[in-house]
DNA sequence: TGGCTGTTTTTGTGATCACAAGTCCTTATG
DNA sequence: CATAAGGACTTGTGATCACAAAAACAGCCA
């Protein structure tokens, strides 16, 4: 029997596979804010009809990864700085419960893991590339939120990322730095000995760090 | 000149008005845990072809109002004990914030629109609507955060109403008291006395409150 | 009577088309 | 040269249809 590409194909429904790959980019700050897409753009460079393009697009939009104008035009979100702040007091939130309740659960493999990924990051930076140290940084918070085996909450911090993806992507273009950041230390520093407070100040630090470079 | 039913029509998309009505339904408890639905059967309610209605499924369903099986069925979600835990969780988490930013801006105008509001929901109890005693209960919340002038955390909060709605609604209809929530009195008297501490505390009680009936 | 198999119906998915509104560019005019 | 008006093009919206898969149902056999 002939087999397509895949053997036991997954049948991904297409809708799935644009939002997937466009939530990937747009989390991960591939596209700048106020970036315009279209509909039929999209279902042409996903080689798909406008129909599951548009769902892909509806659904981005409901988590807040596009914006929709009131004539229907979708593009990146530009966020002001008021909603800058909200967001990253929302990443305050959610993450330093994440990280509190993953406390319980990290054992010594994971604490691992995520120095390996701490270096991935200072590569990335190492490399003046935004796109990567975004994606590795979310990696590192996302593996050890993990651990908190609290799904509902993973999703919300996640929804914040995705928010704020287009906006990283500017902040850390513009910023010119070349080490790492020193609060993924206090993490794991803080993972290491149990201690709940010191994980709760430095994820709390490490969150609302990117912050500062709004006064520029 | 003839004017449609309304002048000025705002010419609002039929996805759109799809999706509030349903949303609004989910929301309030209108609709049990598990319940069924089907695309071309919310396009024949709301007298849309499946086009809207699809978008506005997609839609809910990406705001976790309604799940879809592997296979793209509908219903609305059944929460397990767990994420029944996780959903009130955030809720503490964000709706303490979102009072403690409004207590500054909180005048005397808004304490009373609050015990107002608070005087419908004892009424809902007294007449045992479980839809009313939701809806009330969610418009005093709402009224309050409202100050904190924190629109993306009070739309987080509100996605998490839209997930417990249905499971709410099964809560409260099990429930059989008489009296009207006594933290939302608590909630008042903090708000007057310009009490952070107290306002936090009365906030997050009353919303883990309802946590106490999964006991049962 | 109970379980299984075949068919029929229901249901989500994706493509295509018509349409209206918005956007952009050209051009004429002051 | 600047500006406004006109048309051409782009773009989102909604309806309809074909199709495949899943679910529901009926009938058959042990």
């Amino acid at each position: 029997m002939l087999l397509t590409t895949r053997a036991l194909d997954t049948k991904i429904p297409a809708h799935d596979r644009v939002y997937r790959r466009l939530r990937t980019r747009i989390m991960h700050g591939d596209l700048p804010p106020g970036q315009a897409l279209t509909i039929r753009g999209i279902g042409n460079e996903y080689e798909v009809s406008m129909t599951p393009a548009r769902e892909a697009v509806r659904r981005l939009a409901a988590e807040g990864a596009l914006t929709m104008s009131a004539s229907g035009r979708i593009s990146t979100p530009e966020l002001s700085n008021e909603r800058i702040e909200e967001l990253a007091a929302l990443r305050a939130l959610i993450e330093v419960e994440l990280a509190s309740r993953a406390l319980p659960r990290a054992h010594l493999a994971l604490i691992e893991r995520l120095q390996v990924t701490n270096g991935a990051i200072a590569e990335a930076v190492a490399h003046r590339d935004a796109v990567s140290y975004i994606r590795t940084n979310l990696e590192f918070h996302r593996t050890l939120y993990l651990r908190a085996q609290a799904p509902a909450m993973l999703a919300m911090a996640e929804t914040v990322w995705l928010q704020m993806g287009p906006t990283m992507r500017a902040l850390y273009g513009r910023l010119r730095r070349t080490e790492p950041p020193q609060f993924h230390r206090l993490i794991i520093a803080a993972l290491r000995a149990g201690d709940e407070p010191g994980l709760r100040l430095a994820v709390r630090s490490d969150v609302t760090q990117g912050l500062r470079m709004l006064a520029s």
